[in-house]
DNA sequence: GTCTTTACCACCTATGTGCCAAAT
DNA sequence: TTATTTGGCACATAGGTGGTAAAG
């Protein structure tokens, strides 16, 4: 049985973009010293996105023999084979003239089953100076993708609550507010852009992502606090080229089993054990009969190496990470692994109060904030919260094997737990819990469009600003002053429009964002000679933006026929202030009717600077637009003029509507098009102002 | 003092195009058991062209740190810096207006010291059966460039002769002609394409090439025969777009320093030293103090083992190779190696007969063949003849010492030595010496284009070709039909049309050739259902076609100011039937009264089948296409009817006006380019017949 | 028999891991 | 002190080298 993977989509598939940029500011407590002028300038830049990081070096390995068979067979000149070659032609094909085919993706996490092993305890992720590759690598299986239309995959890392943890009495607790964002990063894999068919044919691994804790890097890894629990995202977008992601839907998966908790040692030991049994480079410290190193006492679990064994196994199968280093675990990595429940996963209230100064709690009930959602099998209560001091609803298992059992409960994909604990989130807006119920409404099927909302701190819980998606405010969203000096956000899906204004406006700011650090992997590219084409791009995108962290194989091999129904969906790149109120929006899709309360995450904001200056790029202006929710409540829909039209007809959904109402609202999106000016272009960037540094 | 470096560049530096496809067929007596049926019938496909390889998992490594910095600095996010994406910004630039800017582009080989070295002895390469890097990597810096514009960089090996040599007495010795040349692959480097800013930025590595021996190899490494001697070239090419190719200037580059023998196993000891003391990978094998390894006898030389040194100076510096693995020499390998002198470089004679039946000889005037040209300090004499049994003029050197030390003798870059021994060449063709000596004429100044010319066997001798260039047949070459249903070659910059029509149909072959391996790094896309997009790609453009060998880093770092003067050139991608008489061209560029006799070196040759069938790919027709010398002979150029106009600006060339004249030529090559078909939009390729495959 | 090719090996580089002690 | 973070370490994987002996 395959489980529907749990999709965010806005109603429209419109990206939800979020501040990135500013997401941390040199001066706060945190770390200061680490924090070099060139970052703050780099952080003060315009850049409200997460910036875009591609695998950087990843062009290392060669491809597997097996992996170019058929190609003679095939008729065809056994000559260039490589990934990075096949990129190139996967760009030729684009320039086909286009015919807008239906897709529905599905998306499953590959090796679920160790994922949720580490879910279980409590995933622990080591962040380093030098960055850390997460362990269980996050890799999926994608389906029901247009095999000739082209893909621009990709994967980001937000905050799953705005807490900060210790691990105390063996066990994960809120120790207080979290700390200021460092600034969002997304990462666009490596092998992108490239067919459906290209995508679909193997599993697409992301494991040349890596973590650290370096604020200052400039290798365009994931930056991330030291314990404070994430959430990583993939992104779906159909789009030909870089350049017209900003155009483009983003359809956003999360696996809740994938989240995790930063940190520089491990806290746990049985997590320290899990990874030390699975993951191939840590097997120096396997006690393999000749007495391997101390620490290890033994602890618990056979640990499967059920992960390892996979890697093993298909090694050859080609994985879309050949790369070295990494030993993918092939599409069996587990019987029930390759098919992973993309739950909508819960999430949850990144009230800023929430976890605030629960600094001295050690509360036993807070202990499994760490650890709450979780995969049930179609048991739509197993959404759990997240961070909040009051996970009321949560019970607390003293022991882990007690709440594995309890899990082991809740397997179906679209099983939301309702916490019906985000009280705090309505805090800041004054959405009332009906529109939270009315997400808890329909999770029945399999297949829950989870919305995508922008969130000012772009935590991945918005549970506050749920209820703003619902309350129909969405109009008033727009424009709305933020508390304090915050960006606005936008959410072109909640505006159900097709990816056309919003939508370039939105990834315009991503990629501004993304303006910050670069050069290739070829070296030292200084910003300023190499910097680059600031009059095609909005925004001043220049090859400095974006940086790749390695390059895992293309995604080749066989097709994954997962019959995943999945929600299109809002798009999701941007940077958050530091963890401050803002005005946030929500967007809804027509299907978030099925969706359950819990089920938006929140993608990053998309910060709009007041019209008084044109330059929306300017942070912390009092003016801000919000996308509110709209589909469900306003059950209009309708599309910018479209700037982008041929981004239009990505998903296979149902909703598919663009162009059809809440008028007003396409004003303000117009407006503040305007504002945002270069998005003439279909498609192509039109110049937009460089990021205003 | 800056070497100028020899550059083979066609008139309007309209690439230069050869048949690659069936250069070796399947039924040769040369290990035929190593040649399965999938590998014939790719060898069966329409693929003149060799086959496009680039670096598959080459995105593998991380760009250095301090080859991001500058960005925070520059005010830009701290975010993706890699290559990949790097690459990905570079194609979003392209997508800006473009504005041609002149460029002139000037090469220097880096670490050309220590290919002196390895020269001086006889480099040898070692081919294996899963691939094998080069050692001194093949690896040039780049200068001249539009910062803007966006370039292809390529590189191929093509036979040195037609000769097949034996080691013996120390000395490298013709051993009879040479075995069916093996399928021409050009290498597209990964980081392609990318703007003239990054590839200037730093040295651009080929070290993820790969040599095999393995006639059926499926990753797309480039095959020779053992014991044979190849020339590497580098190409050039302004395109935004790999689908650009095929309408664009081939700009060529041949470092006679680089030359080799291909080998399965070292002859000469000295070059194993060699090797050994500067390969960092070798380092288990240097006597260093506890007695390493046997064999060694110390050979010699204390071989300085500059390279490796350099190679940890700066391997922080961020090469544009950064791949793992390849630990590069920084771009101040030496002194004098970061100024390689591209030299026209000699050349010659890959007669049929020439080395025919010298399988018996032994002759210590042979002796020296495999080690002749050599980069000379502007003495216009040190070029030396290649293969040729009739080395008259080189003075058979017993002692490597003193060869090395006549050698010292000849730095200057343009030094070109008329060997006038190509007697033999002028066999197939009536071309006179007249033509010879026209090109020897001016060797004087620090830039010397060399002509590029279409020669059956592709080899990069082409002395006999050369003759015919001038003979101003260029016309008549055209539909000639061959000796033995060889592809007839097409040599577009004979034309001097702007890279349109003609350009297109040759690229279009080239990619084509490449339609034969495949499947992304990802792993085992199987032909059949990654395939292709057809439709848009002219001859089938499959992403099979496509074989990266790994991805050194992008180019970047600092600008590298050369002085040189270069030659803008005709391109240079083809296959060669097995070594037999066949129509071949000979382009000649107007400066070419500056270059000396033996300056042209055969690039690959251009197929094209008879108009009897609308297939241009169907290979052995009678009808054949070539393109004669043009620009000397007629002095007049023409452009064909622009099928990419953004292409001909290309190089910064003095030459520059296409569309002059030779109209009877374009009519064919209209005629031609009807044939081919789908080259209708400018700069993007229409969908055009897919190879009849 | 000679010459060439192949497979396998030990020895390198490069990099991913968790451990541990020292630093913060 | 306690809680984290840092850098160096030994041990993995992945892959580049030439040597060597055995195979063509």
């Amino acid at each position: 049985m395959i489980i529907s993977p749990r999709v965010l989509d806005a109603p429209m598939r419109d990206p939800v973009f979020t501040g990135a940029a500013m997401a941390y500011h040199p001066f706060h407590a945190h770390r200061p010293a680490d924090f070099p002028m060139s970052a703050f300038l780099a952080a003060a830049q315009p850049s409200f996105f997460p910036a875009l990081t591609l695998p950087p070096g990843a062009l290392t390995k060669q491809i597997p023999d097996h992996a170019l068979s058929g190609a003679a067979e095939a008729g065809l000149h056994p000559a260039l084979t490589r990934h990075h070659q096949a990129a190139h032609l996967r760009t030729l094909k684009s320039l086909e003239p286009e015919e807008e085919v239906e897709d529905d993706p599905k998306v499953t996490l590959e090796a679920k089953d160790l994922w949720d092993q580490f879910h279980k305890i409590g995933t622990e992720m080591v962040i380093t100076k030098s960055g850390r590759r997460m362990f269980p690598p996050f890799k999926v299986r994608i389906n029901g993708l247009d095999k000739k239309a082209k893909y621009i995959l990709l994967m980001d890392i937000v905050a799953a609550d705005d807490c900060r943890y210790k691990f105390h009495n063996s066990r994960w607790m809120v120790a207080g507010k979290a700390d200021p964002e460092m600034p969002k990063r997304m990462y666009i894999h490596p092998d992108s852009p490239a067919t459906g068919e290209q995508w679909m044919a193997k599993p697409v691994a992301f494991h040349k992502l890596k973590l650290t804790n370096n604020i200052s890097d400039k290798h365009g890894f994931t930056i991330l606090n030291s314990m404070h629990k994430y959430q990583p995202r993939f992104h779906i977008v159909r789009a030909n080229d870089i350049l017209k992601l900003p155009y483009s839907t983003f359809r956003t998966y999360v696996f809740p089993e994938t989240d995790f908790i930063a940190v520089t040692a491990y806290q746990n030991d049985k997590i320290t054990q899990l990874k030390i049994d699975n993951n191939p480079f840590a097997k120096g410290f396997r006690d393999t009969g000749n007495g391997r190193r101390e620490k290890r006492k033994q602890l618990t679990l056979p640990s499967l190496r059920m992960y390892e064994d996979q890697c093993k196994a298909d090694r050859e199968g080609g994985d879309s990470d050949a790369s070295s280093g990494e030993p993918t675990p092939g599409r069996d990595a587990s019987p029930l692994g390759a098919v992973s429940s993309p739950l909508r996963f819960s999430r949850l209230s990144r009230d800023e109060k929430a976890c605030t100064d629960s600094d001295q709690e050690l509360d036993p009930r807070e202990e499994r904030c760490a650890r709450a959602s979780s995969p049930g099998p179609r048991a739509p209560s197993s959404f759990s919260p997240r961070c909040e001091d009051e996970v009321k609803d949560r019970p607390s298992l003293e022991k882990e094997e007690d709440y594995l059992e309890s899990r082991k409960q809740s397997d179906s994909i679209f099983s939301i737990r309702n916490t019906e604990k985000d009280k705090s989130e309505n805090r800041h807006r004054k959405e009332t819990e009906s529109s939270k119920k009315e997400v808890d409404g329909g999770v029945k099927d399999g297949f829950s469009p989870l919305m995508v909302q922008t969130e000012s701190p772009s935590h991945f819980s918005a549970g506050h600003l749920q209820s703003l998606a619902f309350s129909g405010l969405h109009g008033q969203q727009f424009f709305n002053p933020l508390n304090t000096g915050q960006p606005l956000f936008i959410h072109p899906g909640q505006f159900a429009m097709a990816p056309g204004a919003f939508s370039a406006m939105s990834m315009g700011h991503l990629l501004a964002s993304v303006s910050g650090a670069s050069g290739l992997e070829n070296g030292g590219l200084s910003a300023q000679g190499t910097g680059s084409a600031p009059t095609s791009f909005p925004f001043h995108l220049s090859q400095h933006m974006l940086a790749s962290q390695g390059i895992p194989m293309p995604t080749f091999g066989g097709i994954f026929p997962y019959p995943y129904t999945y929600m299109a969906a809002a798009a999701a790149a941007a940077s958050a202030l530091p963890s401050s109120s803002a005005a946030s929006s929500l967007s809804r899709s027509p299907f978030l009717s099925s969706s359950r309360s819990r089920l938006r995450f929140s993608p990053y904001q998309l910060p709009m600077s007041i019209p008084q200056s044109t330059n929306l790029l300017t942070t912390g202006l009092p003016a801000s637009l919000n996308t509110g929710s709209e589909s469900s409540k306003s059950g209009s829909r309708e599309t910018s003029p479209g700037l982008d039209q041929n981004h239009t007809s990505g998903a296979g959904q149902s909703t598919h509507s663009p162009k059809t109402t809440l008028k007003e609202s396409i004003n303000e999106l117009h407006n503040i098009q305007r504002l945002v000016r270069g998005i003439q272009r279909e498609g192509a960037a039109s110049p937009s102002r460089d990021s205003p540094k």
